[in-house]
Formats: structure tokens, C-alpha cells, sequence
DNA sequence: CGCATTATTGAAGGAGTTCAACCTTGGTGG
DNA sequence: CCACCAAGGTTGAACTCCTTCAATAATGCG
């Protein structure tokens, strides 16, 4: 039933019909309402997922109530996979901030899952190391960087991943919040407001609640450079 | 040569005495002094490498010449894979802060190396897993914690890697300065050096060029979690 | 319609950066 | 062998970006 959907998939590609059938056969499909959870943090990692459509966040919590963003979870990706880092638990919270359809299947039939295509291991590390590499970009920024370009860097990575055209200009495709953004750029919300107001007033971008329509992105690049005006 | 070395990493220890011949086969060992680099950020990955002693950091500098340390390679690890992330390019620099042994497979090998034993691939990938649980870890104490807290986390964690028991307490086994710190934990020298002369009249470490001594383990740890003296 | 959630904005305060000057240490070469 | 110099380290003072605290407004769901 999904089948045309996954087959389409670049992480799917190589795989014979039969392969992906047998592969299908074993997992199970499940709705995840907007706001409801797929796995807490700390949970034991009964299962490991492909998100088909929608949205969601990982999010980790901090000893003392701080929350971070971790990553944004995009259509066709893993995710929740915690056996590959031989894992018991799952390091974070995966929220729907959309409704949206995922895949799951059982922990232990991870190693079947890389076994069965040499090239299914090769991508999921691809993905690793891609993950990897925005961990650092994140970390770089953070340490370098002042809070209104890594804000403009993170809304440009986000209407790249989830851009909507839209006549106004490019809409985030998906309800998102100050406190969202100030939670993946390390700042609070009440900085990722000011700074969105500015961008208003300038007419970069177009702010409602839940929701950024970008209406200058050469400009917002620009500011995400770190070049004057 | 290295044989005895390397069968006693973990990461080959399944491997049959054949296949980890047939793979030093291949392998071109190298002596990196002290300052010198391995590789540099943006050079075409031509090989990979496992640390077999010493001690490396591997950096990347900004577009505007700010520089962070991404990782700290330890003996025993493998580092440069880039194909691993179907990257053309190092992202970063890898630099001996001692003297050092690496052991060098070409690129192309990448796939043949991971595919000869699964455990291999498994491994490497619970590697990835780690470092981005470390990346992760890294954006969450940026967000939240305040210097002092996130210098304490990273010299314990060094400790716990590079840790030398001596006469007056567990040294960091490895030449670090103020600067090497300060690109670990997102801040400045200036700042690590107030930090670290407060520690030291307090008799929580002893400080020297290069040098750093752990007195007081708990004392540390509590500063870490940001608990009270 | 009412209330919770999200967002805005002002004011005050502080942690850390920046700038700057000076001190230490160890290695090198005259 | 010791004088010098570069690299590493310390420390003060000013400043600033951002957080924190606080109060108010807008939005939309039940």
C-alpha cells in the first residue's frame, strides 16, 4: 500500500520488489497526531522508524528542564534507529508537530535491515555522517556566531527541507513557534521574537503565529554570511 | 609489525588473523611529529586512518578564520573516512598535538573494508552514533550551561579519555592549552584561563603551560552538574 | 466566549567578549 | 651558556549582546 510512495525513495532505490515486499511485510504502519509523541526519551528502543509523511522533532531534555531541538525529521528519513549506536534507549523525544505517517519496525531486526542491501548500510551511514556534519555546523555557529545569523542560518535550512512557494514568498511548511527556533539555534524566545520582528519591519520575512513566510531570501543570506547590508 | 596492536582493538577483534593480514597488506603505516598535520580541511580524502598512538585534534576554521575543535582523536580510533559520508573532502583538519602513528588505507578501499566483516560496518557506524551523541551533547551544554560548567564537562571527559594517574592527581596525557579549550567549549582563552587560575587557588586542578592536573575528581564533577559547592 | 498558548516589548542586569598590557616559559642560536 | 624571542598565559577595564524578569497583547481552540 505504500509501496509506491517508499519505492520512490532514494534509500530504497536499489532494492528488488521482493526485497522491499519482505521488508514491508514486517513493519507497521502508524498515524501520529500533531503534538502526540512516537518515543519518549529514555525509553527503552523497541522499534526503529521511516517517516512517510509530515513532520517531526526530536527534542532532549536537560537534567534541568532546558529542552533543545536535536534535529527536524523530514519525509523519507530514519529515525529512532538508537540500535545502530548499540543503544538501549532512545536519546531523545520524536513529537509530531504535524500529523504524520511513519514505519515501524522491531530493534532487533536492525542488522537484517543493513544486512539485506550492502548499500542500505552505506546510506544510513551516509545519513549519519550528513547529521554529523550539521551537529558540527550547529556547534560552529554556536561558538562563533551571534544569535541573529544562526537564527537566518537555521530558517534557511528549514525553507530548504520544508519550503513552500507560496505568492508571498517561501513558507516553512509546517506549524513552527519562537520557542522552536530558539530551541535549535540556542537562544530564547523571546531573542528569536525580537529578531523576527526586526526582519518584519525590514520586510525579509512575513511573521504570524506558528508560521514564517520568507520574503527576501538573497537578503537572509546575506545577513546568515555575516555581510553588511 | 602492528599486528599485536591492532588485534587487540576492539574494533577488529572478530577479525580472522587471514583477513587482518590481508588488510595491513594495504595499510601504510606513517609517523606524524608533534604539530604536524595528517590531513587538512579540503584536501580530497585520498585515505583513511586509524590512530595506532599518540594523540590527534582535528579542527575546522570558519569562513572568517574562527577555528573550533570538532573532535579529539584517540589510539585505537579511526578518523578521515570521509567516504563514509560520500564526501569528496576532508571536513576538517586532523593535527598530531603529539607524536603520533597512523596507519593509512586509499579511499577506494572505504567500501571493501567495511563490507569484509559486518561487525566492521556495525562498529564504524556505532562510532558515528557516538560522535553525534557527543555533537549533540556539545549544542546541549552551549544552549544551556554557562562556561564554567561546559570547561568542567570537557576536561572530565578528557580525563576519562587521555587521563594519567600521577603523584598529585590525574593529568590530561597530552600537551592542551587555554586556546585548545576554549575551541572545545565555545569560548574564549581569556575565559578558560580566568576559569582555570580560579580552580587552581581553589586546589580543584593544577595548572601549568600545556598542562592540566585533576586534584579534586568529585569536586569537579560537582561543578559539572551545576550543583552548590 | 473564555482561557490557554503564543507572541511582543520594555527595562535591568550580568556573564562573557574584546581590547590591551604585561608576565612566564622554554627553545634556539649566536 | 645565556640572551632573546615567540608562544603561551594572566589579568584588568570597558563594553555589549543576550538573558532574565515582567507585564501586556494577540490568536485560536474547545
Amino acid at each position: 500500500m505504500h509501496r509506491t510512495v517508499i519505492k520512490s525513495l532514494p534509500l530504497f532505490e536499489t532494492m528488488s520488489d521482493a526485497d522491499l515486499d519482505g521488508l514491508l511485510a514486517q513493519a507497521t504502519p502508524r498515524r501520529v497526531a500533531q503534538g502526540e509523541a512516537v518515543f519518549k526519551q529514555g525509553e527503552t528502543a523497541t522499534s526503529f522508524f521511516l517517516l512517510l509523511s509530515g513532520r517531526l522533532k526530536v527534542t532532549q531534555v536537560t537534567g534541568d528542564g532546558q529542552q533543545i531541538i536535536v534535529r527536524v525529521v523530514h519525509p523519507g528519513e530514519l529515525f529512532g534507529f538508537a540500535k545502530a549506536l548499540a543503544r538501549p534507549d532512545y536519546p531523545g523525544t520524536a513529537m509530531a508537530v504535524t500529523d504524520s505517517m511513519t514505519l515501524a519496525w522491531p530493534s532487533c531486526l536492525w542488522s537484517d535491515f543493513i544486512g539485506r542491501t550492502p548499500l542500505l548500510a552505506a546510506r544510513t551511514m551516509q545519513t549519519l555522517g550528513r547529521q554529523l556534519d550539521e551537529a558540527h555546523t550547529r556547534i560552529r555557529e554556536m561558538s562563533t556566531q551571534e544569535s541573529e545569523r544562526r537564527v537566518a542560518h537555521a530558517i534557511l535550512r528549514l525553507s530548504g527541507k520544508a519550503g513552500r512557494q507560496e505568492e508571498a514568498g517561501i513558507q516553512i511548511g509546517f506549524p513552527i513557534s519562537r520557542r522552536d527556533i530558539a530551541e535549535m539555534t540556542g537562544t530564547t524566545l523571546h531573542t528569536v521574537s525580537r529578531i523576527l520582528s526586526a526582519w518584519n519591519t525590514q520586510g525579509l520575512v512575513e511573521v504570524g503565529r506558528q508560521k514564517i513566510i520568507i520574503r527576501d531570501i538573497p537578503g537572509l543570506a546575506r545577513l546568515a554570511e555575516g555581510k553588511p547590508e
